[in-house]
DNA sequence: AAAAAAT
């Protein structure tokens, strides 16, 4: 085996390979140095001469080269450079009405194309064409092009967008979703200041879509629609002179907006956002958060949301956070665990603030799309404390995180991929980390973030408080309870794994030939349903069978374009659609509310994943019915996920027509197959814009704002 | 088999 991998090794035949690989250390660029030029990362590009530099110019006609980032950085902060200032300014809210001066500036850079390998290289504009050139041979166009990729044109953004499959579409060939969504969507750096003003002033139809991105089934969604309106009038925009540009009331100025608003209505599956009171709001007596020992400015502000009685996992866990003592909580998404951490953790930190790119607090979240949940949820609250808080992902600018960082998190919020490399930048030291929270990890420890979460969590301080969140404690889980946490207390949702006492299982045992009705019976039901299946060809399939049995319903899945996963949610969440047919791209991470059915057409892998697709039903405390169909020779393997899954229910042999069916909703078929056309429509009901077949410039430019464009690739039936 | 996380 000595002469091992002749493939591997004419792959890397060259040098630079290695160089250019993650093994070269990083710069901490961040502190404003330029990297040698010989440095085995930074040196990839060339500097070009400044004069062969693009220009570009700015609003007020003056020339931006394009400078690099490192000078611009360090020139820029000590003189007050806004930069700066903005991106710390903005979390409270103080910034807003400044902004157009420097839309100029960073805004044109970032819509110049590419703003992000700027951020990223710091190899300033010129750079970025480079690598354009060099791999599309495309200039111009693949500059564009790539920002797009970068910004969630590309699908690993995905997630992190989760539920906001919409901002996907609405963004089309846009930026500016993505800097919404980006937690520097608060930076306000775009020169649209509308917009920006939108999302924080709480104008309506971008709290919606706010709310949409954030996958909302969540609770929190609903806190966070009217919580800009709460934070926004706190103490501390008061103290940063915050000045209203708008109000919730939309100015003839946001016609456009309104009208994107209006479609985005129609999407819009959060079908009300609760109202939040803004008149002072009294605490009442018996309000159960403050029973927990919350300091009252909290308790008021649950309290402005309607959030008064705690979930029963906060109840349990939040007097033993409170009293620093480590925690081991089992509980999935839905059930509370964000401010079951969230609460005592602010609480904790309120009264102090940390030094810049020291926090105090962490909170390790497996996906991008969680950790813009839970940085939304914890928000409000957040500046309620006087506290700041940074999100900190893949996918996004590493330029406002960096700058957020360096002006001082007390609480960070952060993927394990994006917080190594930060960490490898020393843009973050984790010195000073006083409660550090993993959520969600053994869905970490599935995706294979050990080793991550350990390099993390070996930079944190010893004796700091744990706390630790995980659906099922299984072995990956264990290795970080046992190493990490010390003494913890343990705190459940309810004993058994799945069980919320909510939701009812029915193992069936049926004859394969019988799969095809019982899965249209099933759901062909009121309300919504989750169809699972193992493969995507699958799901395909059974959605199309749905289909031609007259179920209204759609398939989701990974090989789907971005735009396409879009429509298919989108139509699920109002419920033109009423059923779902996905593979575990919808096992977690995906919220969506009212689903009373979760159907596993393919049984699950294992006991794991049978507890994540049945989380997809009997959320925040409605009830909710899992059916797993498995067919004779499954039977065995159903058995011992059952007991795996801590299930009382056991396989039960069915057949169509009997009653556990009806037990489990069944309802027959019309058997008039869904018109693919009207199908269509129902997918993306508004093809107004589009009746010039192949579309001319025109369409082609409105169609590409919003939508993805998915359906307009494939020809037009009917 | 599918999905996810840094580029």
């Amino acid at each position: 085996m000595p002469a091992k991998n002749p493939n591997k090794k004419a792959r890397w035949s060259a040098a630079e390979k290695a160089a250019a690989s993650t093994k070269g250390p990083k710069k901490p660029y961040h502190r404003g140095q330029k990297p040698a030029d010989d440095a085995p990362r930074g040196a990839k590009r060339p500097v070009r001469a400044a004069e062969d530099r693009p220009r570009r110019v700015r609003k007020d006609g003056a020339e931006d080269q394009g400078q690099r980032r490192w000078e611009r950085r360090e020139d820029t902060r000590p003189g007050g450079f806004r930069s700066d200032d903005r991106r710390s300014d903005d979390r409270r809210g103080g910034f807003r009405s400044d902004d157009r001066r420097d839309g100029g500036f960073r805004s044109d850079d970032r819509r110049g194309g590419g703003f992000r390998s700027d951020d990223r290289r710091g190899g300033g504009f010129r750079s970025d064409d480079r690598r354009s050139d060099d791999r599309r041979g495309g200039g111009f166009r693949s500059d564009d092009r790539r920002t797009d990729d970068r910004r969630g044109g590309g699908f690993r953004s995905d997630d992190r967008r989760g539920g906001g499959f919409r901002s996907d579409d609405r963004r089309g060939g846009g930026f500016r979703s993505d800097d919404r969504r980006a937690d520097d969507r608060r930076g306000g750096f775009r020169s649209d200041d509308r917009r920006t003003d939108d999302r924080r002033g709480g104008f309506r139809s971008d709290d919606r879509r706010t709310d949409d991105r954030r996958g909302g089934g969540f609770r929190s969604d609903d806190r966070r629609g009217g919580s800009r309106e709460g934070f926004r009038r706190g103490p501390r925009d008061e103290r940063q002179g915050y000045r209203p540009r708008f109000d919730r009331e939309q100015t003839s100025q946001d016609h456009h907006q309104d009208a994107e608003a209006e479609r985005m209505e129609a999407d819009s599956w959060v079908s009300a956002a609760r109202t939040t009171t803004t008149e002072p709001v009294t605490v009442a007596e018996d309000n159960g958060f403050a029973a927990l020992g919350l300091p009252e400015r909290l308790v008021e502000r649950l309290a402005r949301e309607g959030i008064s009685s705690p979930f029963p996992i906060q109840e349990a866990t939040i007097p033993d956070a409170l009293a620093g003592k480590d925690v081991l909580g089992r509980g999935q998404t839905g059930s509370g665990k964000t401010l079951a951490f969230g609460l005592p953790t602010i609480a904790r930190l309120a009264g102090e603030r940390s030094k810049p790119r020291r926090p105090r607090a962490l909170v390790l979240v497996p996906t991008r799309e969680l950790a813009m949940q839970v940085s939304d949820s914890l928000e409000p609250l957040v500046h309620v404390a006087g506290l700041r808080h940074k999100l900190v992902a893949g996918g996004l600018s590493y330029t406002g995180q960096i700058a957020a960082l360096d002006k001082g998190v007390d609480l960070l919020i952060a993927t394990p991929g994006r917080l190594v490399d930060l960490l490898d930048r020393e843009a973050v030291i984790l010195d000073s980390i006083e409660v550090t929270i993993l959520d969600e990890a053994d869905h970490m420890a599935d995706m294979g973030f050990v080793p991550a979460v350990t390099r993390v969590l070996d930079e944190v301080p010893e004796g700091g408080q744990r706390l630790l969140f995980s659906a099922t404690l299984d072995k990956g889980v264990d290795t970080l309870v046992q190493r990490y946490l010390v003494d913890p207390v343990t705190h459940s949702t309810n004993d058994a794994t799945a069980s919320v006492d909510t939701m009812e299982h029915h193992i069936l045992v049926i004859d394969p030939q019988h799969k095809k009705v019982i899965t249209a019976e099933v759901a062909n039901r009121e309300g919504r349903t989750v169809v699972f299946c193992r493969t995507k060809l699958g799901a395909d399939r059974v959605a199309l069978q749905l289909r031609e049995s007259g179920v209204r319903a759609a398939a989701l899945h990974g090989g789907l374009t971005q735009g396409a996963r879009n429509k298919v949610l989108g139509a699920f969440r109002t419920g033109r659609i009423p059923v779902l047919v996905a593979t575990d791209v919808a096992a977690r991470g995906i919220h969506v509310d009212d689903v009373s059915v979760v159907l596993q057409a393919d049984p699950p892998a294992d006991h794991k994943d049978y507890l994540h697709r049945a989380g997809r039903t009997a959320r925040a405390g409605e009830r909710g019915t899992v059916v797993t169909l498995a067919l004779p020779h499954q039977r065995k393997m159903m058995e011992r996920m059952a007991t795996d899954a801590g299930l009382e229910a056991r396989p039960v042999k069915a057949a169509p027509g009997d009653e556990v069916l009806e037990a489990a909703g069944a309802a027959p078929v019309s058997g008039v197959p869904i018109d693919e056309a009207d199908f269509r429509k129902l997918l993306d009901p508004r093809p107004a814009r589009r009746h010039g077949g192949t579309g001319g410039p025109r369409g082609a430019r409105t169609g590409g704002q919003y939508r993805g464009g998915g359906q307009r690739r494939g020809p037009r039936h009917g």
